[in-house]
DNA sequence: AGCACGCCGACT
DNA sequence: GTCGGCGTGCTC
């Protein structure tokens, strides 16, 4: 027995076969705790690895050569207690790398991967000693010196502007202040705190429901426009009052300019914002303010559940039941059990808000393993907007335009001579959806991806939504060689073109991925829509949640069943969702709101109930369909993918992985089946299912390590409980 | 994730 | 005869 003392590091790269600690010596007195990183050497190369803990190890039981670590990178850890648990459970529950987990929960400026020194240095100045006395012509030297003394450091570049660049650098040279390099801090701003509104007496009792709730995860379910945020924002208030610290968290979208705004007029600099479009500059600088307590409450959306409060009295989720709080890609996690989880740690309320919340929070509720609250009152005592559902069939017979149905042609008539606001949606870009061959229609599809290619008519070219590759008009058919092709059906762009043909004198917005590309564009477009210099905003569901618009008192939403047609088993809950959430959009000033939803097939339940905003007659009709089919939330779901450019030669593999899990009477396996190729790679999919989630993963890890040992060549996307399987 | 090692096709 | 394709194996 030889003992030896060792650090135990994980190394930057995520991916699972990696997925394990490599032994370091270090020096006496090198100081090294859990989360702090390190520069070592691996596999010839300097890569920067996590320490997980300091052991010792039998140096005689090694058949290699230990390599010492080179470097310290941080002098206190990056991840507290709390927060590196919290990365392992998760690792475990998404199947993913441990490095993939810590590097989710870190600005990337810090993530374990950049050498590079993250920070940005600036040059400040602090006051030092003055002069016996100023002469006469020393009269801004005097007051740049003294009002230094008294406002303390200040930005160099900041304090010359004020004074004028020669008195200051005279100050300068004769060392009556100092100058020295620091991290740039967070501005503050001085911001004006306003007073909160009195909660009407529904919100009250609300408000005084959750918190009397004994449940730890409380739903509140509240109509669009029921003030919900209001009840937050006092639930925060009211926990900042008592040292703690709240966590709100809001889907992508939500995120408005509008919401940011209330915030920080009831919070001043007391708050953090964390969202996705800030660069890796201000998501360090959040994440440090919250690291080092500057801040009582975040406001973020999906990553900002990992923020680094130490002391959460509160976590709020806001339209809990959002697409955007799943990570669509590694480490795969969903927000919800994210903010559950730090919940848990914390002792603290967990308040899962919607409108329509997801089959599985309203399923807990009613279960009673959440608390349930409801909040059907709207604030300004409107109704809920009236549904009009047009039957698009229907209007087709009457040779009547399908794009803009008769009923909703008038409506827009009836608003814009009133001079009120019109939301149309339409969740398709572009101009239109599919090109094909006039002689054998075919259909013009991505040379990489097995799906149809979209014409953009700005750039006369087509667009693949999938993988984004461009490509030029063709000249002739693949198939047949015809040289006549033909467009149909119609995107953003040609509704872009139909709206002002029938309505000249209209100014139409437009919003999709495709007129918002830039950074802040989105944020533009919304105040100039708020400030009324468009009569018609038109979109994708971008435009469909969360946003306030007094004036607005029509919204259309025009293929609204087109998500019903999907093969997804959550599309009708996501159909029933856009166009309750649409809707919301409508009638939230003084006057009544109206809606107009275009369908092929209004009898579908979906579409009844969100025209009556019913939702527990919704949910009882789904709960059914989810029960026949053995869904969730009567069951889990994994679903495996796999890809490779020549994925048939890897069939028989992907088959033994299959045997392998039916094989455990436990588990319900599908597949494998075969997916559409994307990004010129073939797919196949298993699903497993079962009700058992913890024994289905373990039961996943163990076929998916031998898998990955065996056939590493092949991409493996693990996602436990995916959100949709489309 | 990288990167070296290793075994088969088109070239100075 | 070599240069170099990328399959596959390993990293404390």
């Amino acid at each position: 027995m030889n003992l030896m003392k060792v650090a135990q590091v994980y190394i930057e790269h995520p991916v699972m076969a990696i997925d394990q600690t490599y032994s370091y010596t270090y020096p006496e007195g090198m100081r090294l705790s859990r989360g702090v990183r390190v520069k070592v050497s691996f596999n010839r190369r300097e890569v920067i690895g996590f320490v997980d803990c300091l052991t010792e190890i039998d140096e005689n039981s090694l058949s290699y050569q230990l390599l010492p670590i080179l470097e310290v990178l941080d002098e206190s850890p990056l991840l507290n207690d709390e927060m590196y648990a919290l990365a392992e459970w998760m690792a475990y529950r998404t199947i993913s790398p441990r490095i993939a987990c810590f590097q989710a929960m870190l600005p990337s400026k810090i993530r374990p991967k950049s050498n590079r020194k993250p920070v940005k240095m600036l040059q400040y100045v602090a006051y030092q000693s003055e002069p016996e006395e100023f002469n006469g012509r020393q009269r801004q030297q005097k007051e740049a010196l003294l009002y230094l003394k008294e406002h303390g450091e200040m930005l160099r570049s900041e304090w010359r502007d004020l004074f004028g660049i020669s008195p200051t650098r005279s100050l300068e040279e004769k060392n009556y202040v100092s100058v020295f390099e620091k991290e740039a801090q967070y501005l503050k701003e001085e911001k004006n705190t306003v007073p909160f509104f009195t909660l009407t007496p529904a919100q009250k009792r609300a408000f005084d429901e959750l918190n009397a709730s004994e449940k730890e995860v409380i739903l509140l379910h509240g109509a669009t426009g029921s003030g919900k945020t209001e009840i937050y924002l006092q639930m925060a208030d009211q926990i900042i009052k008592e040292g703690k610290q709240a966590l709100i968290l809001v889907p992508e979208i939500g995120l408005t300019p509008q919401m940011v705004k209330r915030v920080e007029e009831r919070f001043g600099d007391n708050v953090a914002i964390y969202h996705s479009k800030l660069n890796d500059q201000e998501r360090y600088e959040q994440f440090m303010r919250v690291k080092n307590h500057e801040v009582s409450v975040v406001v973020g959306t999906r990553s900002a559940v990992f923020m680094p409060l130490d002391n959460i009295g509160l976590i709020v989720m806001d339209e809990e039941h959002d697409h955007s709080y799943k990570q669509m890609n590694k480490p795969f996690y969903h927000c919800r059990d994210i903010a559950i989880k730090r919940g848990e740690y914390h002792h603290c309320k967990v308040i899962l808000g919607s409108a329509t919340p997801s089959l599985e929070s309203y399923a807990r509720a009613k279960k009673g393993v959440y608390g349930l609250v409801t909040l059907l009152e709207r604030v300004n005592h409107q109704p809920l907007p009236k549904v009009v559902v047009v039957d698009v069939n229907q209007q087709l017979r009457r040779k009547d335009s399908y794009i803009i149905t008769k009923p909703l042609r008038d409506a827009i008539e009836d608003r814009l001579k009133k001079n009120e606001q019109i939301i149309i949606l339409l969740n398709r870009r572009g101009y239109n959806p599919i090109m094909r061959c006039a002689d054998c229609n075919t259909v013009v599809t991505c040379p990489d991806c097995d799906l149809a290619m979209n014409y953009h008519k700005d750039l006369n070219q087509l667009v693949c939504h999938t993988c984004g590759k461009i490509m030029d008009v063709p000249v002739t058919c693949e198939k047949c060689g015809s040289h006549y092709f033909v467009r149909s059906g119609y995107g953003t762009q040609k509704l872009e073109e139909e709206l002002q043909r029938l309505f000249p004198s209209a100014r139409i917005m437009r919003m999709d991925t495709d007129t918002v590309g830039k950074k802040k564009a989105h944020e533009e477009y919304f105040t100039r829509f708020g400030n009324h210099e468009a009569d018609i905003l038109l979109g994708t569901q971008m435009i469909a949640k969360g946003l306030d618009y007094p004036l607005v008192t029509l919204v259309g939403i025009l293929n609204s069943d087109a998500l019903l047609a999907r093969s997804d088993f959550r599309s009708v809950e996501t159909t029933f969702d856009l166009i309750v959430q649409a809707s919301g959009r409508s009638g939230r000033g003084k006057d009544a709101g109206e809606v107009y939803v275009q369908a092929f097939d209004p009898s579908h339940y979906a579409i009844r109930y969100a025209s009556k905003h019913d939702y527990l007659h919704f949910f009882a009709e789904e709960m059914n369909y989810r029960h026949v089919a053995k869904y969730p939330p009567y069951t889990y779901l994994i679903s495996m993918v796999f890809s490779h450019n020549d994925l048939e030669r890897y069939t028989s593999a992907i088959m033994d992985l299959s045997y392998q899990l039916k094989s455990d009477e436990k588990l319900k396996v599908l597949g494998p089946s075969d997916l559409l190729r994307t990004f010129n790679k073939q797919r196949k999919r298993i699903i497993i299912k079962g009700t058992d989630l913890d024994h289905m993963i373990d039961a996943v890890r163990s076929v998916y390590d031998t898998f990955m040992r065996s056939t590493p060549e092949v991409g493996v996307v693990v996602d436990v409980n995916p959100l949709s399987l489309e």
